[in-house]
DNA sequence: TCTTAAATTAGAATAATTCTAATTTAATCT
DNA sequence: AGATTAAATTAGAATTATTCTAATTTAAGA
């Protein structure tokens, strides 16, 4: 996949969806997307940010990682360490987390057959299944 | 199951735990143990135990939910609302979380085959698998 | 009973995130 | 292009969940 264009695809999205191209959402999404698929922190976000000497508040890193998930430019992820990730990959998918190094990494949905799963319970609907292999070094 | 045994069980895994035997440990087990395998946040158990009309400072209820945690009186689970359960039932197990009404509900491990999983990153060992079930009402 | 390490506690501290209210900006409308 | 306006950005305050601190109490063993 060329470097750019993961940043165009999300770019585009942006464009079509209600949110307005402001120049601290292109920057985000230049940061977030230069490198393929990626999982970061606000705090990441927040050094990324800093390191490329832009002038973005935390508050519009949260404000923006919060609207670009709503509008499927970004995936969640809560894990056990407490914190919440952000994945460019808004594929459904899975991951493995490093409980070592806390890193996550992404397992493609064909990687992992469930070939049971019990019931849903009565007057619900299923929504997604989530699966996280955890490891260790 | 019977009511109590639960209860029991807890209490001789306290005892036989490095941890002493409180009045307030002993509390907190009547509490979490009485009704089957239950999910609490720290919060749920604070309430709980004001209800009771005992008095157990916060503090001391996540000393003590961490501490049971470590010594596999309980089990945790992070889930994606951001809120951390505690969990009564330590087998290995997997949950069905409900977005609508954020209540957790226990999966037999046995209720989930899972007949394929992607090779584990070279130099890493597996540590465990979790499935969450996302549903809606 | 005495000793001592562990447990409990109130309240302060921390971390992650959201909120507030003032200012700026993007997109639309003349 | 300039005016309008709703949305976005921002600094800093507020909030939430949780952990820490340091003083006091308690459990368990000698």
């Amino acid at each position: 996949m060329k470097k750019n264009s993961n940043i165009n695809k999300a770019l585009n999205v942006l464009k079509k969806s209600p949110l307005k191209v402001t120049t601290q959402r292109t920057r985000l999404i230049e940061i977030l997307f230069r490198n393929g698929d990626q999982h970061f922190t606000a705090e990441d976000v927040y050094k990324e940010v800093n390191k490329y000497k832009y002038k973005i508040s935390l508050a519009t890193i949260y404000n923006c990682l919060n609207q670009f998930t709503k509008h499927e430019i970004l995936k969640s992820v809560r894990l056990s360490n407490d914190k919440l990730y952000f994945d460019t990959n808004t594929e459904r998918h899975h991951h493995f987390f490093c409980k070592s190094t806390e890193k996550l990494s992404d397992i493609k949905s064909s990687d992992v057959k469930i070939s049971n799963l019990p019931k849903i319970p009565r007057g619900k609907k299923l929504e997604s299944v989530e699966v996280v292999v955890n490891i260790t070094d």
